[in-house]
DNA sequence: TATATAGTGTTTTTT
DNA sequence: ACACTATATA
């Protein structure tokens, strides 16, 4: 029986109140999740529906799995039936039912953010020769495309619309007939066209309509539009749909999270019942209390204070070190010194950051220290090279309908088939309608290549096709395995330096793992069906007992879609989600990635002006208020200690910044004594006329420029000779004294003249 | 076609 | 500082 007493009231009234929208607002450490799961077991229990009556949104696998695995001990039976997924791969299942229905065929792929990017940029390259195409070009239109797409803004409404831009319309139409063209979907399509085709297919809406009575939402301040479109269609018959989210922590705005989901919920459904989680049962007093003092800052929020029955605590310590260097010392001789107490381990540690950027010379320190750790994101593991080729030649082996995956491994390893060549079998394939992998095996575009070159692509094609008939036959893994060594992939590896190819061979084996694991749990899936766990030949009762069952019933069976299905889960994988509990490390993470996590002891980096704040929001309307969530949602990891740390200059890409103390810090009563200098340097910053003008020439080169490691003075001077590494000897001819560094001209006896910077030349004088 | 060199742009990034 | 990529060169 079901356990109420465990909540407070307020937790209590969220789980009760099943009937209608619930909105709850759930601060940081206010047993959100218990709500969430509490709910779903009391709905069970009271029969008010069954498991597969019931879904529950989260936003990473990490979450979903968590929420099962929480719900699955506390109601026992049935629990496996009930839909926990993320908003994506949610998506995915509708799709690869009824995408056929708009247009696509339901065997689709998916396109990662690196796979948009190479789209954006063909179709970038191939408008304008002459133009080139940099990153924030690039970016621009991909931010604008998934910008459209979140807001649910299709070509045709953009056109109508007032934000139309020639530009991005054609790159936008482009991007949109290339992805059809290969069949893939984008993140951003999964949740468009999703509710594109619960919009438009009455059958299919009315088919999820009908079986879930009860939808549960986490993290719901997070959300954008489309997602919202989504659980508004999903929930239009019995309208229970509880969210869960708190306006503080919302931190994704720059991905589409559209916070006035959250502040107009009551406005779109009718009848909403709010209800405030505002007991902590996380953190200290002061921990709290620091917390609560800079959130307050934000003009936009809906008003809470979170509050603890817990003592005060420890002080929330704050330090004010040199340099990065000092800060990462600081860090590592801190837990040093509390893990030598016995009373900790090193999992009770978490250091967060603003920017990834921040996290090498904390590694630093702790491999200086012996302190064990883990970096959690940089790049996601999924997107690493040498996963991304095998996903290619996956893709490929399973169907070449994707040409973006063809052409990524045509000459992976080197088969020297080159560019040219590449634009030869497009050109073909373009104008005979065919995918790029069928011109392969096309006897007359062979023709056209001359018969090196085909017989390089032959080869390259037997191999794809040998591959291929291992499909269904072998286990995934065995494919995988296959594709490494078959292809010369792991030749090609181990060519490189031995930490290179050992730490790409470590990741390729992961995914061999990884691949053996899904397929267990595949297998496990099909005997408990086997053995009755539902049965689906039973018209009598309509409803299979397990709804995710019932979706890949309608489109899978074989072989062939177990690596379908296996290519969309890892291309939905964050590197969160492969995040283990790990008592003995470290953890080291962006302030972001943190996020739903929570640790004992926490260090917060960073703390100054231009770094938290991050520089470049500070002009962005709104700017500040986000990056002061994010502070607020950094801070409410603590449980017991937190420890803020700022630099007063540091090292960034090359130049020294000199660094006020975050305004985060200053909103904290107490935490921080400015001294009469540093106010006024402060206020120069802030109020001077001129100092607001370099504050633009701020992006692109250091104002505050204190120290270059700069040669005082030369033990050469003009005319002496001199020796250099790589030019052997020569004769000084003049040195300029330019600033950073000395700039010095040397005519050598076999190279010539040649200019070159002191501190970098490191000539040697001879006599 | 493969490799060496110069040039460039650097916040965060659940999926 | 550093990684990534466009361009020159072998």
């Amino acid at each position: 029986m079901l356990d109420i007493s465990v909540l407070n009231d307020k937790q209590a009234e969220a789980v009760q109140c099943t009937e209608g929208p619930l909105l709850v607002l759930a601060g940081a450490g206010t047993g959100k999740t218990r709500v969430l799961t509490h709910r779903v077991a009391y709905i069970l229990e009271n029969g008010l529906a069954d498991p597969y009556e019931i879904m529950a949104i989260t936003f990473t696998n990490k979450a979903a799995g968590e929420m099962r695995d929480r719900i699955n001990s506390l109601v026992g039976y049935g629990a496996e039936s009930i839909w926990v997924s993320t908003f994506h791969s949610a998506c995915v299942r509708i799709l690869r039912r009824y995408i056929d229905r708009i247009g696509y065929g339901t065997n689709f792929t998916i396109y990662d953010s690196g796979d948009q990017s190479t789209v954006v940029k063909n179709i970038l390259a191939g408008k304008s020769k002459n133009d080139k195409i940099n990153d924030s070009k690039k970016k621009f239109y991909i931010t604008a495309i998934s910008g459209l797409k979140n807001r649910l803004i299709t070509l045709d409404d953009y056109k109508e619309s007032d934000e139309y831009d020639e530009k991005v319309y054609t790159v936008y139409e482009e991007y949109e007939e290339e992805l059809k063209k290969n069949n893939a979907l984008d993140f951003d399509d999964l949740l468009l066209k999703t509710v594109m085709l619960l919009e438009t297919d009455e059958e299919a809406r009315e088919y999820y309509q009908n079986r879930l009575k009860y939808i549960l939402v986490d993290e719901y301040q997070d959300t954008n539009k489309a997602q919202f479109e989504l659980i508004r269609l999903l929930s239009g018959k019995y309208k229970n749909i509880c969210v869960v989210g708190d306006d503080d922590q919302s931190i994704y705005k720059f991905r589409g999270a559209d916070i006035r989901n959250i502040l107009d919920f009551e406005k779109v459904f009718e009848n909403t019942k709010v209800v405030k989680l505002e007991q902590n049962y996380r953190s200290t007093g002061n921990i709290l209390d620091a917390a609560n003092n800079v959130i307050k800052h934000n003009e936009k929020r809906k008003s809470k204070a979170l509050w603890t029955e817990e003592e005060d605590g420890l002080d929330v310590e704050f330090h004010r070190v040199e340099n990065e260097y000092n800060e990462a010392d600081f860090v590592a001789r801190t837990i040093k010194r509390l893990k030598s107490t016995g009373r900790f381990s090193f999992g009770d540690f978490a250091c967060l950051y603003r920017t990834n950027a921040q996290s090498r010379h904390i590694e630093e320190a702790f491999v200086n220290n012996d302190i064990p750790y883990n970096i959690v994101g940089g790049k996601n593991f999924y997107q690493r090279r040498e996963i991304k080729d095998i996903i290619a030649y996956l893709k490929t082996v399973n169907d070449g309908v994707d040409d973006l995956a063809v052409k990524r491994i045509i000459n992976v390893p080197k088969r020297g088939i080159g560019e040219k060549t590449i634009q030869n079998i497009e050109m073909y394939a373009d104008s005979n309608g065919i995918n790029f992998y069928d011109a392969l095996a096309d006897k007359n575009c062979m023709d056209i290549l001359g018969t090196r070159t085909a017989k390089k692509v032959e080869r390259f094609v037997y191999e794809i096709e040998s591959i291929r008939t291992l499909v269904g036959v072998e286990s995934l893994s065995n494919v995988i395995s296959r594709i490494i060594e078959d292809t010369g992939y792991e030749e090609m590896i181990n060519e490189g330096t031995k930490e290179d190819a050992m730490n790409r061979m470590e990741n390729l084996g992961a995914l061999i793992s990884k691949a053996i694991e899904y397929e267990e749990d595949y297998r496990e899936k099909l005997e408990n069906r086997a053995n009755g766990a539902y049965d689906i030949t039973d018209v009598s009762n309509m409803k299979p007992k397990d709804a995710e069952s019932e979706d890949d019933e309608a489109v899978l069976g074989t072989g062939r879609d177990l690596l379908t299905k296996f290519l969309a889960d890892i291309t939905l994988m964050s590197d969160i989600d492969n995040l283990e509990e790990d008592d003995s490390r470290v953890l080291m993470m962006t302030v972001h990635a943190s996020k739903g996590l929570e640790f004992d002891n926490v260090f917060l980096c960073g703390m100054e002006e231009n770094t938290f704040p991050n520089r470049m929001v500070l002009n962005e309307k709104d700017g500040v208020e986000e990056e002061r969530r994010l502070c607020y949602v950094a801070m409410t990891r603590a449980r017991k200690r937190l420890y803020l740390l700022s630099a007063k200059h540091r090292m960034i890409r090359g130049s020294m910044y000199l660094l006020n103390v975050s305004r985060f810090i200053r909103e904290i009563p107490g935490l921080y004594k400015e001294n009469a200098k540093e106010i006024q340097y402060r206020e120069r910053m802030e109020n001077n006329d001129e100092f607001q003008d370099a504050r633009h020439e701020f992006k692109r080169k250091a104002v505050f420029n204190i120290s270059v490691e700069k040669i005082d003075s030369l033990d050469y001077g003009v005319g002496d000779t001199v020796r250099h590494m790589k030019f052997g000897v020569g004769e000084v001819k003049e040195i300029r004294n330019g600033g950073r560094d000395y700039e010095v001209t040397v005519d050598f006896e076999n190279y010539g003249v040649k200019k070159m910077f002191a501190s970098f030349a490191k000539l040697q004088k001879l006599d």
